[in-house]
DNA sequence: CGAACTTGCGCC
DNA sequence: AAAGGGCGCAAGTTCG
């Protein structure tokens, strides 16, 4: 069974249950509190539809209340607006409406922040509505989207497809609400270690104004700005040294007494900018760092996140995330995702066996390099970049000669790319248009380019597109492992230690669990990991293992 | 003055 | 001649 749930502005709701084909079976029903009403049908094992997870679901997880499905029609609107070409129109259910009406098309608001907690179809929403009644418009959409799933060239992965968007969608709830240990403490030493000790605000901590007056001073200009490109650009020049960046990959070829100070000094101020004390304040308390996630955020179905940048934590404080006492953290990453992926993807057996075996690049460089793993990695990955530089497209060539339906397909997808066209995902997310932006009725009209960049312009799109099939379809199996796990790890532990989910990473997940809980969750893990192989790419010899290890902290997984 | 863009780095 | 995908963030820089 469905039930349709509409928040009403005043903490009570709307709902209604709904046949499987989005039909309504009984009468609309009006709950004063919408967690009970929530709490009042989860037993029996709905899918809950509603407009946007993340409006109502950390609302109910305040309140105690889990949820074990749904259907996230905004979600779902993007995806099915994506399908048919057009990207970026608006997903609210009020535009979808509009579009099944023939109404004007209200455009989305701009992204929720954080201290804003705004209600779907409150007083600012009404009105796009034109009076009509949000359950019912809720009803209308919902149910028309699923004859669009049907319509699909391949319904049965689209259909997972949605449950897949949407359950991560509650997961990323639930890891917000949550959130991954972290010792604050621990963080602050480490810093101060790394750095020296915190200076009164604004002030630089005195390991980095040492380095950068030691590096200015090398450089002959004791005033030079260091976080300025352009200055330390000119300073270079007056010694004589052209650079063409001041990236650190073009420093480390300059033989000047400055490099070594400066290279230490980007490394440190980097982790002083952005996981700093501030970084601190702003994102860790009690004990958990809480990023807000947010599912879709990436055209490739990757999450993003709003402010924590919970997705690029720097392997040097990983120290301080710790479980509590008592409880460790199962760190579980799929290595060598995406090319095993493409293995799926392309049917190429061959490359599907290499990763059987464990390692896939020490296959493929037995297979084809001579046994040297490094050119192997480098030549797949520039297969799956469209890199042809240097070396890489001699080895891509060798490549394709052991591997020709691996390489073959992402060529494939390259040349769609370069000529205009669209490509999608193994469960049928589909890439963005080429053009900067559709804006609803017509294409974005681009001003007219130069041939030779619209040249490099298609290449780019090519690259992109080339990219995306296994990006994309790699974050189809990454958001069916995280479905199956959430739903299986509710079976273990006691009532009151359940292992927690705490955290997701593109193709990596920590669960936050009891000691004695750990083999089991390493067991669920497992075979999560191969129900999703096999509910995603049905019948494959491709295998997605996960390099699980049980930490006391983060760090030490690696 | 803030907005919008650029640079360079971190993660996958 | 060169040709590496996706992001977020913070500081610097430029623009209106």
């Amino acid at each position: 069974m469905r039930v349709a749930v509409v928040p009403t502005g005043e903490g009570g709701a709307w709902t209604r249950e709904l046949a499987e084909d989005g039909q309504p079976l009984g009468e609309p029903r009006l709950w004063t509190d919408l967690p009970v009403a929530v709490a009042a049908y989860e037993p029996s094992g709905p899918r809950w539809v509603w407009a946007h997870t993340m409006d109502i679901y950390p609302r109910l997880l305040a309140a105690g209340v889990r949820v074990e499905r749904c259907h996230d029609v905004e979600l779902t609107e993007t995806l099915l607006m994506g399908y048919v070409g057009r990207w970026g129109s608006p997903r609210s259910v009020a535009a979808a409406w509009a579009r099944l009406t023939g109404g004007p098309v209200p455009p989305d608001k701009a992204p929720r922040s954080r201290d804003t907690q705004p209600t779907l179809f409150d007083a600012e929403q009404a009105d796009p509505l034109g009076g009509a009644d949000p359950l019912e418009v809720l009803l209308a959409v919902h149910a028309d989207q699923l004859r669009r799933i049907g319509e699909t060239a391949l319904p049965g992965r689209f259909r997972l497809l949605v449950a897949a968007e949407s359950a991560g969608a509650l997961a990323a709830a639930e890891m917000g609400h949550v959130g991954l240990p972290w010792r604050a403490d621990v963080h602050s030493e480490l810093l101060t270690e790394m750095l020296g000790p915190r200076q009164a605000y604004g002030l630089p901590p005195r390991k980095l104004g040492e380095l950068s007056e030691r590096a200015a001073l090398a450089l002959g200009d004791r005033k030079l700005h260091l976080d300025s490109p352009a200055e330390v650009l000119k300073a270079f020049s007056r010694a004589g040294i052209r650079l063409s960046s001041t990236r650190s990959w073009v420093l480390k070829e300059v033989d000047h007494p400055a490099v070594p100070l400066l290279l230490e000094y980007k490394e440190l101020y980097r982790i002083y900018t952005a996981h700093g004390w501030a970084w601190l304040s702003a994102w860790v308390h009690d004990g958990r760092f809480r990023p807000e996630y947010v599912p879709g955020g990436v055209v490739s179905g990757r999450w993003a996140t709003r402010g924590g940048g919970a997705l690029q934590i720097h392997k040097r404080v990983r120290r301080a995330a710790i479980a509590d006492p008592g409880w460790v953290l199962v760190v579980a990453d799929a290595g060598q995702l995406e090319p095993r992926v493409l293995a799926a993807l392309s049917g190429d057996e061959k490359l599907a066996r290499a990763g059987a075996s464990g390692d896939l690049y020490r296959a493929l460089a037995d297979e084809a390099f001579g046994g040297d793993r490094p050119r192997a990695k480098i030549g797949m990955l520039a297969a799956l970049y469209g890199q042809t530089s240097g070396e890489a497209g001699v080895l891509v060539a060798a490549l394709r000669r052991k591997f020709p339906r691996a390489v073959d397909h992402v060529e494939k997808a390259a040349q769609i790319g370069e000529s205009g066209g669209l490509v999608r995902s193994w469960l049928g997310r589909t890439c963005p248009p080429a053009t900067s932006g559709w804006v609803e009725g017509g294409l974005d009209p681009e001003p007219v380019e130069e041939a030779s960049d619209s040249g490099a312009r298609n290449r780019a799109r090519g690259r992109f597109t080339r990219n995306f099939v296994v990006q994309a379809s790699a974050a189809d199996w990454a958001l069916a492992l995280l479905a199956t796990l959430r739903t299986a790890l509710t079976g273990i532990g006691v009532e009151g230690a359940r292992p927690e989910l705490v955290f997701f990473q593109h193709d990596e997940v920590i669960v936050h669990c009891r000691a004695e809980d750990a083999a089991e969750v390493t067991a669920v893990l497992e075979q999560a990991a191969e129900t999703a192989g096999r509910v995603v790419f049905g019948d494959t010899p491709a295998r997605f293992p996960l390099d699980i290890a049980a930490v006391e902290c983060y760090a030490d997984a690696k």
